[in-house]
This record gives structure tokens, sequence and C-alpha cells, in this order.
DNA sequence: GGTAGACCTGGACGC
DNA sequence: GCGTCCAGGTCTACC
């Protein structure tokens, strides 16, 4: 089954998938040759699909081999246009940034749009793990959690869907950390999953609320191993843009790019990026560091 | 409000 | 093969 959506105003499919690490996360699979990112789906009914993602003309190509009852495409379309950000209207950034050299590369390559997951449980849950370790270990930590609490995906046993907050609420602290090896982490990861599958945390209001941006990052602070990077990284994946997520890396390339490699603190960061305003967080997101590589994909 | 130390894992390195 | 050191944010206790 094919189902297209439509995008209005510059869409890079490329860039958005590049704009960070998650395309290299388990249940995504990105192969560069077909510029192809696939994603494991699981639906509300419980059923696991395969989506392949691709570019179309003016908009994404959404394949599956499973068919889809009317009532099950429209989640999908959703979820796929979160995803992507299809809903932001990136023309204000794009106007504050066109003279800046090292941004104007985002309005002339259709960026701006930052890849998230269909929940935002799951972006929550991935951003803990990227805290306080390297890269090489959150991806092992995410694909232990998957192939352990993650629904497989039929006919292809080693893929699996990423794990409800049900299941890992399920799941003992001891489980946790003797399963997936995530360490001091597991008692964070075990209190989201009971808090939002209990009700309790309403993540997914996250993605629509109209509280302003300080108040939605006292809220994200509150969950436990979510601090300011984390909730400026968060914030990110919102669509709100006034918080750097300042870490090792960014104190690493601010020091280059202006301090000529001495040390350099967060306010540092925080000031390299203030003409910015209520744009820095994405200023500093696609700032053209020259070195911006990732693994597996050459934009 | 600022700071120090603990929290875990796994890779790098020296022996 | 073993032991030690190090990198990476958040949390808590303390000043």
């Amino acid at each position: 089954m094919r189902l297209t959506l439509p995008v209005q105003g510059p869409f890079s499919f490329r860039a958005a998938v590049g704009s960070h690490g998650w395309f290299q996360l388990d249940p995504f699979a990105w192969d560069e040759s077909a510029s192809l990112l696939s994603y494991v789906m699981r639906l509300a009914d419980g059923r696991v699909l395969d989506l392949r993602l691709r570019a179309a003309d003016g908009g994404l190509l959404i394949e599956t081999d499973a068919k889809l009852a009317a009532a099950e495409r429209k989640p999908v379309r959703e979820a796929v246009a979160w995803m992507f950000g299809l809903e932001l209207d990136l023309a204000p950034f794009y106007a504050a940034v066109r003279h800046e050299p090292k941004l104007a590369h985002v309005e002339r390559n259709g960026g701006g749009r930052v890849l998230r997951s269909p929940t935002f449980f799951e972006d929550v849950l991935k951003t803990i793990l990227t805290t306080n370790t390297l890269w090489a270990a959150t991806k092992r930590m995410n694909s232990n959690l998957i192939a352990q609490f993650g629904e497989p995906l039929p006919a292809d046993g080693p893929r699996h869907a990423f794990p409800t907050p049900e299941r890992l609420a399920a799941s003992s602290e001891a489980e946790l950390r003797e399963r997936t090896r995530l360490g001091y982490r597991a008692p964070s990861v075990l209190e989201l999953a009971r808090r939002a599958a209990s009700g309790d945390l309403d993540l997914e209001a996250f993605k629509t609320s109209t509280l302003p941006t300080i108040e939605l990052r006292k809220e994200l602070m509150k969950i436990r191993g979510i601090g300011p990077y984390a909730a400026a990284n968060l914030l990110m994946l919102l669509g709100r843009s006034d918080f750097i997520p300042i870490d090792s890396w960014a104190l690493k390339m601010v020091s280059r790019e202006w301090h000529g490699g001495e040390p350099v603190t967060p306010q540092d960061v925080e000031a390299a990026f203030a003409p910015w305003g209520e744009w820095k967080g994405m200023a500093y997101w696609f700032w053209d560091w020259s070195e911006k590589d990732w693994e597996g994909l050459s934009l």
C-alpha cells in the first residue's frame, strides 16, 4: 500500500533525516543507496508494520507491504507528518537567518526540520539514553531495549517496534538493567514508562501544548533523568528553539569556532548564539560547523 | 545559587 | 587477561 503526504513550502527529505542522529537508532533504519528510511511502527490496534519512507514529488511517500484499513491510514499519515515536522512554518526562521553565511544553507536546502519519533514517549526515552554516555552506547542501549521489549515485526524476526510504556512498566528495574545495560538510567526509564502507562504523565500532550517555552521546559525537567541538556533537546523536537542543548560536543564546537580551541563554558555557548534570540536553538543546531558528517549519510 | 561527588558502561591503554 | 583510567549529563547533598 502506498500513501502520499503533500508538503507545503521548501522541504528536503534527506535534510530532515540527517538533521540529527535519530535515523541511526532502531526502529529507524536508513538505506543510503536507496535514500530510504524505514521505521517499524506499532499501531494502536497492536499491528506492527514496516513503513518505508522516501521523497516524492511535492512531498513524502509512505509504503508498506501491509494492507491498511481506512481507519489505520489516518494515524499512519498523522504519525509520519509529525515525524517530519510537516506542520511547522519555517518562513520566519528562514527570514531571520538567510543573511548569515553559516545558516543560509538551511533555506537553500529546504532544511530546518528535525526528525522525530512518532510518539513523544519514544523521544523522551531516547533522549535519556543520550545522556552521560557515548553515541555508540546510546545505540546499543536503544537496540537492547527494542530487541528485548519491543513487539517483533511479523515475517522479519530481527526487527521490532519501539516498546510501549505498558510493556516497559511491567518490567522490573533489575530486569531492565540486566537485559538492556541501561545502568543507572534504568530507574529513570522505568519511572517514565510507569507514569506514562498509568496516565499520571501525558507525554503526548506536550506535542500540542500552548505553554510558554520556559514553562514547558520546567515541566520537562520534572521528569526524572531530564536535565538542562535533555530538556533543550526535547524542546527542539517540539519545535521550540529558545534553548540550546549544550553538551560536550557543543562546548567543543563553540571553542573551535570562536575561541581558538580554548576551553569554554555553557555561558560562552549561550553568548555565541544569543543574537539569534528565539531561534538560537535552531541556529546552533543547523550552524555550518563544516564537520557535521553523520556516519552512513552524506548530505 | 553554586559546587563536588556519585552514578554506570564500555572502550582504550598499559602491563 | 587483568586492572586502571576516561568520557558522558543528571541528581543530591552540602555550603
